[in-house]
RNA sequence: GGGGACGUAGUUCAGUUGGUUAGAACGCUGCCCUGUCACGGCAGAGGCCGCGGGUUCGAGUCCCGUCGUCCCCGCCA
């Protein structure tokens, strides 16, 4: 037998006609002498009536279907009468009334049903995943995730780009992430690691020629889980040779445009653009919500002996926080939202403007004027303790002071989007479908390793640094900037990537930078050092998170909602049940011994 | 590695100051019901209160430990 039609496609157009609808029983509502069954597939439900009166024999047989069972239903679309439409399914206009119905497999009754209204928790969720993904949401975003990544192909490759497949089990480099790793049979001792990310072969595709790759590829990283980091996830990775930053730019620009027109949205493009250390300066962070308005120095504001008065450092900025629509907050809500800012340096709180304006009624008047603020917008102030705070950090290398702003920034930066967060029903910014996209540029080449006191790269050793600030290198790191990018949605940061170094000379002097000796450099990276020198093009990229994006899309909360089988916070997948022990023998052909304790 | 929240019926939750027989809704089982669509009505079954220890005459409730899930910091070139 075969299936006419899928469980969402009758329509009042097809009534008088046979058909074969197959699925899961969805609902059953057995009135006595009429039963009536919901099908379900992934394309929605109809209704299935079997009427005792019409054919008692398969009434009996319709009688056992429980939830959850298989079937296959055969009977005449019926258009129904006026009165017992229902309006809120597409189908609502019609129903099958069945002539035969086969039941193709039974079920155990689930742990929670897929037509539930409240969710199971959610190890409840990832245990029986297959029963959570016949939820609707979850068949929704799995379909708008397949149709995303096809957009995102179908652009690609219509620009000239080949998708290329890269090794999964490859070397160890043990630059950024913790690797996973994959112990070698064939060589006790030695191990693949799984890519953080295809990085050093889509370089070497450009070397060899490719001229345009792309990728949308799984990656691996070992680190501790968040709600939008999963330890397996997919970018959509590309390359090119002979780019200007702005080819890159044209490119994501466009696939994104596809992606989430394929989602129904429509995007503007180009996406505005602000370096780095304007982010920092308005948003406190390097990826910039734009949906709220940015923040304001208001240093120049306040007299020196106000600053003196609130023991406020005069040579540090002085930033005013504005949240919107956010209205006058009570003693408790002030309490409440003290928790929130973590004092990065010597940064500190004052939450309570009120105050401000009663003691300095000039100086609060000017704020409000400067920061644009409305008078119902909620207004805090961060600025840094005038009592130099003792930092960690030895010898005179570093730029301190400029160190110091930006620990005020960035926690003005995180109060900022805790606020938000907190008082998202009130200022309204949030809602859905208002995508602001930002490209957040030249960032800093290095930043300064505290733990292991030495500069690191703050994108991968393989970002170019500016043309301009090659000569600063050696003598001031901290001020050479990269030829880095990111691309930054509603204050997540969707994907990052840089105008590579193509020099082999170039790359030796940043490793030596970053204080990797030649031989170092050579064990890691020997093969690397080697193919540039070969006649490598100038090239760049750029890696995006597909998983993110598809999160935004699907409005959810966490990216577990956006993959199919998900890992816990602790890296398990409770389905499977993963990682386990491996026997004895397994280990000993690997030549790895497990200590015990 | 650190901080926080949670864990009670198949599921989602309630459970007062430590007190006698641990409740509700949904789901499940049976019966009734010819126009329901989150059908309705009646009856019923279903509990190692995550696990281990302690305090107490008495623990779902208090304390210690442990396991699991979630969120955050560190970490994620």
């Amino acid at each position: 037998m075969q299936r006419t039609h899928t469980c969402g496609a009758l329509r009042v157009s097809d009534a008088g006609r046979k058909a074969v609808l197959m699925g899961w029983v969805n609902r059953r509502r057995d009135l006595g002498s009429l039963i009536f069954i919901d099908v379900r597939d992934r394309t929605g439900a109809t209704q299935v009536v079997f009427d005792r009166e019409r054919n008692p024999a398969l009434h009996d047989k319709a009688e056992v279907l429980r939830n959850e069972y298989v079937v296959a239903a055969i009977g005449t679309v019926k258009k129904r009468d006026p009165n017992t439409v229902n309006k809120n399914i597409p189908t609502g206009e019609v129903e099958l009334v069945a002539d035969e119905l086969r039941i193709l497999n039974q079920a155990k009754q689930p742990p929670f049903l897929p037509s539930e209204t409240v969710l199971p928790n959610e190890e409840m969720r990832l245990k029986y995943r297959y029963i959570d993904l016949r939820r609707d949401a979850m068949q929704f975003n799995i379909e708008l995730r397949h149709k995303v990544a096809m957009a995102i192909r179908g652009y690609l490759s219509a620009k000239g780009f080949f998708e290329i497949e890269t090794p999964f089990m490859t070397r160890s480099t043990p630059e950024g992430a913790r690797d996973y790793l994959v112990p070698s049979r064939v060589q006790p001792g030695s191990f693949y690691a799984l890519p953080q990310s295809p990085q050093l072969f889509k370089q070497i595709l450009m070397i060899s020629g490719f001229d345009k790759y792309f990728q949308i590829v799984r990656c691996f990283r070992d680190e501790d889980l968040r709600a939008d980091r999963q330890p397996e996830f997919t970018q959509i990775d590309l390359e090119m040779s002979y780019p200007q930053p702005d080819r890159v730019y044209e490119v994501v620009e466009g696939f994104l445009t596809a992606a989430f027109k394929a989602a129904g949205f429509q995007i503007k493009t180009p996406f505005p653009r602000m370096t780095y250390d304007e982010a920092i300066r308005l948003y406190g962070s390097d990826k910039p919500d734009l949906r709220l308005p940015p923040m304001t120095d208001v240093r120049d504001t306040f007299a020196q002996e106000n600053l003196s008065n609130l023991a406020v450092s005069a040579s540090s900025p002085i930033v005013a926080i504005c949240i919107p629509k956010v209205g006058e907050l009570s003693r408790k809500e002030r309490d409440d939202i003290k928790p929130l800012f973590s004092g990065r340096g010597n940064a500190k709180l004052f939450e309570d403007f009120k105050r401000l304006e009663k003691s300095f009624p000039e100086t609060a008047a000017k704020i409000r004027e400067k920061s644009g603020a409305q008078p119902e917008d909620l207004i805090v102030i961060v600025a840094a303790d005038s009592k130099p705070a003792t930092h960690p950090s030895e010898g005179g290398v570093k730029p301190e002071v400029k160190q110091h702003d930006h620990a005020v920034y960035t926690a003005a930066g995180l109060l900022r989007v805790a606020l938000a967060q907190r008082y998202a029903a009130q200022h309204g910014a949030f809602v859905r479908r208002d995508f602001r996209f930002l490209w957040v540029t030249d960032f800093p080449m290095f930043e300064w390793d505290e733990q292991g006191k030495r500069w690191a790269a703050a994108h991968h050793p393989f970002t170019s640094p500016h043309e301009r600030d090659m000569d600063k290198l050696q003598s001031d790191p901290a001020s050479v900037r990269a030829l880095a990018y990111d691309v930054v949605l509603n204050g997540t940061e969707l994907g990052s990537g840089s105008i590579r170094i193509h020099r082999q000379d170039i790359q030796r002097t940043i490793f030596h930078a970053l204080g990797m000796t030649e031989e170092e450099a050579h064990t890691r990276f020997g093969f690397f050092l080697e193919a540039l020198e070969y006649g490598t093009p100038p090239h760049g990229g750029i890696a995006l998170g597909l998983d993110r994006i598809v999160m935004i899309l699907a409005g959810a909360e966490s990216l577990r909602e956006v993959i199919p089988f998900p890992k816990t916070a602790r890296a398990v997948d409770l389905m499977v049940d993963a990682p386990t022990p491996v026997s004895e023998a397994q280990l000993k052909e690997l030549g790895i011994q497990v200590k015990k304790n």
